[in-house]
DNA sequence: AATTAAACCGAACGACCGTTCAATTCCAAG
DNA sequence: CTTGGAATTGAACGGTCGTTCGGTTTAATT
């Protein structure tokens, strides 16, 4: 029981603050208990970084395999637009982290975690790929309408807040709009 | 003489480790000096952090100034795509640092950079609402129009490295191209 | 009620933190 | 050659860091 609890205060501190400027002592206060105890649920405190971005990467990644519509690519980039926003949504904070602290992380875990990354990048590569042999979609370069598009989606966590002028299916609906223009792919206008 | 240097190092060492994991002793070391001697040359160690936030965005800021082309709103917004690319490109580490440790800062420093950075955000609002008026871009949201094409475009950091497959020409036509799509406005195949 | 293993406390370790300051070195102006 | 101010050193300050560990509490099982 107090294993999670540790995991979601650090997390919720890493996120806020920064790994390096997160000490051991405050998740342990967070928790409510004191800083030696965190060590019957981490080995250390890069046990704690690396695992939660490991948690992460591998929802995210069985996370699509199970919304992955298939099919028409037009619809198939529709669906993942949505889905992109939708999951990183809900998990702004581990979101955040798994972006800016990349650099945290020990060599050889920076690679496992990089490739995890690189397999999400694919999804909209394959997509984008088949749009374009199927003459649906133009794009110069599948690699970097791939990048460009993920980073537009993800790029919607840095300023949605719920309650704001939009709401969530608001700002699905226009974000898979442009991410359809991007590639080419004009839409009647709403 | 020693004061850019300090500067300079400091910007290379929050770019790559961030804020909170720099020391000041560190910072002296890449300067070649003693640690007493960085506080000739900055108040304190926030001082090094909003300075060069603050210089970022007001040369970021004069930089568009100077680019703008003014006129119609296609043309425009080209150049703003490119522009942006041209010079995010050309400081990594400045941009990464805006980026990354506006937590780092104090309440009333974050308040006046996050000012700034939402004067550079009017610049492509400003456009596509132009766009958008005159008939020619179709945008479902002026504001996400802008953010989007924002972070689109700052993407670009994340993954281009001089020598790679396309250069930054290259990627400015890729992308002017996408960024014109996304508010509608369709171009010839390259 | 006795046993046991897990959970936890709290003090301690050596290391490093940002910052200060008296003392020293450096160097250009007179 | 002297002088004066800027540049720099290096030790020291009080604190905090991640981590360890012997001892104590807790709670479930026998």
């Amino acid at each position: 029981m107090t294993g999670p609890r540790v995991r979601a205060a650090a997390e919720r501190l890493f996120a806020r603050h920064g790994y390096a400027a997160v000490s051991m002592r405050q998740i342990a206060a967070e928790v409510g208990i004191g800083a030696g105890a965190l060590y019957h649920y981490t080995p250390d405190k890069q046990a704690l970084l690396r695992d939660m971005m490991r948690s992460h990467l591998d929802d995210l990644l069985s996370a699509w395999a199970q919304a992955d519509p298939g099919g028409e690519a037009v619809a198939r980039l529709d669906a993942f637009a949505r889905f992109h926003i939708r999951f990183h949504l809900d998990r702004p904070d581990a979101v955040f982290i798994a972006y800016m602290e990349l650099r945290s992380l020990e060599p050889e875990t920076f690679a496992e975690i990089e490739a995890l990354r690189k397999q999400y990048e694919a999804v909209p590569e394959a997509i984008l790929l088949d749009g374009l042999q199927s003459g649906v979609m133009q794009v110069t370069d599948v690699k970097l309408g791939s990048m460009a598009l993920i980073a537009m989606l993800t790029g919607v966590n840095t300023w949605y807040r719920d309650g704001g002028r939009l709401d969530r299916a608001a700002v699905e609906d226009v974000y898979a709009r442009m991410a359809l223009g991007m590639v080419g792919v004009q839409t009647v206008a709403v």
